[in-house]
DNA sequence: CGATTTTGACCCGCGC
DNA sequence: GCGCGGGTCAAAATCG
């Protein structure tokens, strides 16, 4: 293992509801499919994606850190905007590294689609997946050099299932108030059987 | 007023 | 080579 503690979940409420959310309408699934380096498929039929890629799970943004210098290509857009955005992200990438990037898919069943783990989470984009209606959430670990990227998918058919996967390995503290955190955690755990 | 979300545009890999 | 699907960025908007 790469971290030190695996996937914690805990419920605190950064959203409009200042309480626990309804504990009790989202309990735990025993949905969790840990993929490594392309093995993945498994969930994947769960969520009904058609992905196969497989082998392209190097490279990516290892070294990248989390912003890049504004000095590799500025075009102008159509409409006159300029536009700068990195363009060797992984080209440059010579020297082959074997930085086996993390990937966890949790499949909950929950109500809520904000899951929050304790972490700081910075949403950075949002995009409609094709099969399912809902739109898939990427957010980001708001930490200079964790580059923890989480995404969040709903499925509109069942109820309330979310599928959060998450992707590298942050080395951080909980910063949020973990004070029931361990109640609640051995409430899920009791949902959960 | 700062941090975070929103949202449209852009990029990239892949399939046709 | 173009279109599509998925992922990311960044400017504007919004929230606390």
């Amino acid at each position: 293992m790469n971290n030190n503690s695996g996937p914690i979940f805990s419920y605190s409420s950064s959203s409009p509801s200042s309480s626990i959310p309804d504990i009790h309408s989202s309990y735990l699934s025993l949905n969790m499919v840990e993929s490594n380096r392309g093995d993945y498929s498994n969930y994947q039929d769960q969520m009904g994606l058609m992905e196969k890629d497989r082998n392209k799970y190097e490279s990516s943004d290892d070294v990248v850190a989390d912003h890049v210098s504004p000095s590799s290509s500025s075009r102008a857009n159509g409409d006159g905007k300029e536009v700068i955005m990195a363009a060797g992200k992984s080209s440059i990438r010579k020297g082959e590294k074997k930085i086996r990037k993390p990937k966890h898919a949790f499949q909950t069943r929950s109500q809520v689609d904000i899951l929050d783990d304790g972490y700081r989470w910075r949403k950075y984009g949002q995009k409609a997946v094709k099969n399912n209606k809902f739109p898939r959430n990427y957010y980001r670990c708001t930490h200079q050099g964790c580059n923890v990227k989480k995404q969040v998918q709903r499925l509109s058919n069942d109820d309330g299932v979310v599928v959060t996967t998450y992707e590298g390995t942050h080395s951080h503290p909980i910063e949020k108030s973990t004070d029931n955190f361990e109640h609640i955690l051995t409430q899920m755990q009791i949902y959960s059987r």
